[in-house]
RNA sequence: CGGGGCGUAGCGCAGUUUGGUAGCGCGUUUGGUUCGGGACCAAAAGGUCGCAGGUUCAAAUCCUGUCGCCCCGACCA
């Protein structure tokens, strides 16, 4: 303890400080002293990449299930090339970066740095499709990207990220719907079943779909504050790129006729996600589907005979059941590692000292509850098997708590400010875009996604703001 | 692009009003006592005070310029 008062308060100042910076220091560093000019730049430290890796591995495993191939293509696009889709250009035009010299001699044309691959995509798919045999094409990459944003934030927002985007190509507008469709559950099933994050899932205003879209269709969680993420988009392209691009295709009857594309996408921004939906004031706290480390040990009283030996042990025993584990064999007290891996937010804690050697027992403590559990040694991994499942569900079924209770269905615009102060409101809306405007200029709240079964001529409703007879029924909230 | 704030040791900061030996906490290193929730004692290492110019016997401190970062707006698949 410190001697005095002062002292001590400015001790437990000094270690506050520490986790405030737990977000950055832990998972990612935004760090642009070394890059003048490049805003927002980000430096994935190793643990929040393992992380990534996680989500990549997972993720990939479910786009092989439903079909699709990874493929790699370039990272820099033509401007000729871009500019074919109007509404397209459009939309990216004001933050794309753009290359205009290479070595020492200066480009005809200025070559950009994809901001996302449609444009050189499709060009390839030009020329690889020719016949309805060549359909459906089901590709995915993943890629970095870039957006030069005017205004960045720590994961949510960076000009470089990382993604992944699958692109496909089918012969009918309603077998890309259905592919569209298919990809937004995945994308539904990733989050919640792995996250454990709860995701609404629905289709964008004509003012938020991607540019160059017919349709885009999303995912939309609710951080702790009541703001709500994107967490990953699925796009019907309908045959607006095809035609740009020229994809098409000799049908069964002998017809040349366009393709329709499709296009999806998540990203690092997941990771942020993640952290704003489950940390808590001792820092990170993982979905244990996720966590580089799923469990650590921390031997109690490592210099007393066998306690090294036992841990070790358990370890090897442990890691070959498929557990993703750590010892922390390193010489810092109990209470210290404890902090730091609740910090780094490690689902489970072993705790395994003389007295439970004794009792061939080990201390298990969980981060979500901090509920600490004397299990026995035998059968120790499947106990932990439970235990990493029973906190991927109680995890989700607080996120999802917490949406229950900062979500109102209004019919009333006094009710619809208040509900957007802290959380959604779920509103008919007469699916207008100057109402759009009016109703984000009054409120902050922007249009997230409509449901896709309302029947508003069943319902009788009318537009939340305007007064109009509403079209869809419209979660509204702020947004990052 | 507009408004505000900040650049001093690896990290977080004080010191600038009123110019006069470069400070504090954490971290690091060494030795010792400890060890079931962020230990304690002792010693040590570590900084051309963002950069450039000016004023002065003397500048972290005053003046001018410049670069960078953060926050709030605006903007934003």
């Amino acid at each position: 303890m410190a001697k005095n008062k002062e002292e001590f308060v400015q001790h437990i100042a000094s270690r506050t400080e520490d986790f405030a910076k737990w977000y950055t220091d832990v998972v990612i560093k935004t760090d642009m002293a070394d890059y003048s000019d490049v805003r927002g730049c980000m430096v994935i430290k190793p643990y929040g990449y393992a992380i990534w890796e996680l989500m990549q591995q997972q993720m990939d495993q479910r786009f092989k299930e439903t079909g699709h191939v990874n493929a790699y293509f370039p990272l820099l696009i033509p401007e000729s090339m871009l500019m074919r889709e109007a509404e397209h250009v459009e939309g990216f035009a004001p933050e794309v970066a753009w290359v205009t010299q290479g070595g020492t001699e200066t480009l005809t044309e200025r070559l950009a740095i994809r901001p996302t691959s449609e444009t050189i995509i499709g060009t390839m798919y030009a020329k690889w499709i020719q016949s309805y045999r060549d359909l459906p094409v089901l590709m995915n990459q993943w890629c970095n990207v870039m957006r030069w944003e005017k205004s960045t934030r720590p994961f949510l927002r960076t000009a470089e990220f990382l993604w992944q985007e699958g692109h496909t190509a089918h012969a009918t507008f309603e077998e890309a719907q259905e592919e569209t469709m298919r990809m937004l559950g995945v994308y539904k099933d990733f989050a919640e079943n792995v996250l454990a994050i709860p995701v609404l899932t629905g289709r964008k205003s004509e003012k938020e779909k991607f540019a160059g879209a017919y349709a885009t269709y999303t995912m939309e969680a609710m951080m702790q504050d009541g703001k709500a993420l994107q967490m990953g988009t699925s796009h019907n392209l309908g045959n607006n790129f095809a035609r740009s691009y020229d994809i098409m295709y000799l049908s069964k009857e002998g017809k040349q006729e366009y393709c329709y594309t499709t296009s999806w996408g998540t990203s690092t921004r997941m990771i942020g996600g993640v952290i704003m939906v489950h940390g808590d004031d001792r820092g990170l706290m993982l979905p244990p589907r996720i966590a580089p480390y799923q469990a650590v040990i921390v031997p109690i009283a490592p210099h007393k005979e066998g306690v090294m030996d036992k841990a070790e042990e358990l370890f090897q025993i442990l890691k070959a059941a498929g557990i993703r584990m750590k010892l922390d064999d390193s010489e810092q007290r109990a209470g210290w590692k404890f902090n730091q891996w609740e910090m780094k937010g490690v689902p489970v804690r072993i705790e395994l000292g003389p007295k439970d050697m004794e009792k061939n027992q080990a201390v298990l403590v969980r981060r979500d509850t901090h509920e600490k559990q004397f299990v026995s040694l035998d059968g120790l991994a499947d106990t932990i098997k439970a235990l990493l499942d029973d906190i991927h569900t109680s995890m989700y079924n607080r996120a999802l708590n917490h949406r229950a209770q900062h979500t109102r269905e209004v019919r009333d615009f006094g009710d619809f400010m208040d509900a957007v102060k802290t959380g959604f409101a779920k509103a008919p809306w007469c699916g207008e875009r100057e109402c759009e405007d009016e109703i984000k200029a009054i409120t902050g709240a922007t249009t997230r996604c409509y449901t896709l079964d309302y029947d508003p001529e069943l319902r009788g409703d009318t537009c939340i703001f305007c007064g109009k007879k509403a079209k869809h029924l419209m979660y509204f909230g702020k947004a990052y």
